[in-house]
DNA sequence: ATTTGCATGTAAAATGTTACATGATTGC
DNA sequence: GCAATCATGTAACATTTTACATGCAAAT
């Protein structure tokens, strides 16, 4: 099976762009990949210390006028080679676990308000999201033009955009259905009768 | 902040379904939400034990004629309520780690063939997943009309179909920004500098 | 002075996966 | 008889989050 720890490879992509330390390391996840990416302290200065070991990074402290030394890593040529290697194996499916809809699911257990309010909660944030996503867009496309990673940023980007939007219309589609079936709940046909043969998300 | 434990309200909601085992959850997880939602043993018994101690669910042995008797459960009062609270709290958003696009995002690090084919196995499996979704949305529409759930079945099927439909879009625009970065490589522009503020997915 | 941010970490707890052990029963 | 599946779990491991400890430096 493929390495499971990837929180290595995040590390090991930073490091190709400049020395980091740990901190730096942090700061720059939250700063371009957060929207798709979380790293803790408590993952990265254990790997880090792990990663020096294995000869994949190489601690290389920095004095600074006035100030403290800082704890700078840099990237090996062993370290390129296995960051490049888990690049060419195909990406893993992420393992979803989506309580939105583990809750919609289980909806009539409550009444159609609570359900509706669920989704509108869901829309909102989305709604919010996608447009700090196009403002990022702007941003990137005006003042990063000609970068060579730029295409690579778009394209996360554009994920996370289509993504969204696509999650928009749901919303609409889901508060529609929603709508309906309170509309006919009293049904002859309304019964409960078992599971149904496998739901997707 | 929320109850992070989400697996003791999977368990239960399965309950308000009929009185099950531990192994009767596993297959009604694996049957019916599987495709945003997973359970392992390991988690289900466990919690099984501690929902009983709570006085969430309780143990009520089904002897059967000739068979040894199944460790069955069936939700309480108060069972019902914990998971009718949980259903009224918005859901949290998924913690994303998109390994995929953490691939692409390093994109620069390996040739422009070894991201096509990331991106195109990424397709094939979604093509895949998606008409697998639409066979389940046949089945469902016709074998289970007016059941009391199926709206709420309907809907996460939808957010699945609507999610995939998205990222095959996705594929094919990142293949055409990939085709074109590949294309104009060597401009004068294409130089290193630094982080992207912010990206997204 | 003191708060805020820089900077480096560790420890404990929670969460989740995987593998294994065990034995009954069913279908071929 | 034998394989598959039913059925109930546990233990070890891996992963991840959270909270805490520590001290320096810069700004107010």
């Amino acid at each position: 099976m493929a390495s499971p720890n990837r929180t290595i490879y995040a590390i090991l992509g930073f490091l190709t762009v400049k020395p980091m330390s740990g901190y730096d390391i942090k700061k720059a996840v939250e700063v371009s990949i957060a929207n798709f990416w979380k790293e803790s302290y408590g993952q990265i200065y254990p790997m880090l210390k792990r990663l020096a070991e294995e000869g994949l990074v190489e601690k290389t402290d920095a004095e600074q006028c006035g100030k403290r030394p800082r704890h700078l890593y840099s990237i090996t040529a062993q370290g390129r080679e296995k960051l490049q290697a888990w690049l060419r194996v195909p990406a893993e499916p992420p393992p979803l676990r989506l309580e939105l809809l583990l809750k919609l699911f289980f909806g009539s257990q409550v009444d159609h308000q609570t359900n509706r309010h669920q989704i509108e909660a869901f829309r909102q944030r989305t709604q919010e999201e996608l447009e700090r996503y196009r403002t990022i867009r702007a941003v990137l496309t005006t003042e990063r033009s000609g970068h060579r990673d730029l295409p690579y940023w778009l394209m996360t980007l554009s994920f996370g955009e289509r993504d969204h939007e696509a999650h928009l219309e749901w919303c609409d589609e889901a508060l529609r259905l929603l709508d309906q079936s309170a509309s006919t709940k009293n049904d002859a046909e309304a019964t409960l009768t078992g599971l149904p043969p496998m739901i997707s998300g």
